[in-house]
DNA sequence: ACCTTTCTGCAACCTACTTGCAACTCGCTA
DNA sequence: TAGCGAGTTGCAAGTAGGTTGCAGAAAGGT
């Protein structure tokens, strides 16, 4: 639970709000911020979905959190600690599988070779057609 | 011109608005919704932003557009013959620059050997930090 | 030129997210 | 452990970006 001491760094707080939101963001794995809330109300039915935002947009600027875009537009928010894997979004059944970062090892070494871009491999999205849409 | 074929084959039409939607995001290389509709009323002030989302759509099912999800939400259309490269999205800075799709062949195999995933490289945004942000 | 079907403009609507503000509370300090 | 001030919450209103229903306009096959 080194959270406490992550956000008292930064003069914030460790409220029950916040600490569902994170709870809820490490039990959910992927999540949505509406997602999140959903979660969060299951125990806590009182939380706003403002607070919600606003909480993961601080956990974020913590390093606890981490969020993703994942295409048709929303977000979708992770645990930094589990930010181990890519994802696989494909576009026609909408599922996000995930991969090792190994796989990716070799391209992003191609672009920091070949154009100095140093790529955020935990910030990565990757649109296709999965195997089972494939057939 | 092969647009009015492209179109009539399926039903549809090639309205004046079709044609100013379809030629904007030619000129435009990258563009938003929003951008593609201001450039058009640049000759055609009368043209309704719904419209535009909908020529965009239509243009992308026939295949002579495409989008992109480059993060923050907004998707970016391109016309399909100038989608030859990769988006390097700078999240620092928030520029967008472009690599050849071949730096990416070696990981689209991976994905497809290892996972059955077909990726599709021109629908494709990478996250990460540009060479002049990572002075 | 006619007629069917598609397309356009308009306005209302919707989703996802943000913001202003007054009341509340965490946690440092005495 | 009471007091206090800055951070936080809930609420409600607001905004950005996109969608939808509909009646009139127009493309294009015949």
């Amino acid at each position: 639970m080194a959270e406490k001491h992550e956000l008292h760094e930064k003069g914030l707080r460790l409220t029950p709000q916040r600490e569902l939101v994170l709870q809820a963001v490490r039990d959910l794995g992927h999540a949505t911020p509406e997602e999140v809330a959903d979660k969060v109300r299951q125990t806590h039915p009182g939380i706003n979905l403002s607070t919600v935002y606003r909480n993961l947009e601080t956990l974020e600027n913590v390093g606890l959190v981490q969020h993703t875009h994942l295409g048709h537009g929303g977000a979708t928010y992770h645990a930094a600690e589990e930010l181990t894997h890519l994802h696989l979004v494909c576009g026609t059944c909408g599922s996000v599988g995930d991969a090792p970062i190994d796989v990716a090892a070799n391209f992003v070494q191609n672009l920091s070779d070949d154009y100095g871009f140093r790529t955020d491999v935990t910030h990565f999205a990757i649109y296709g057609t999965c195997a089972a849409c494939v057939k």
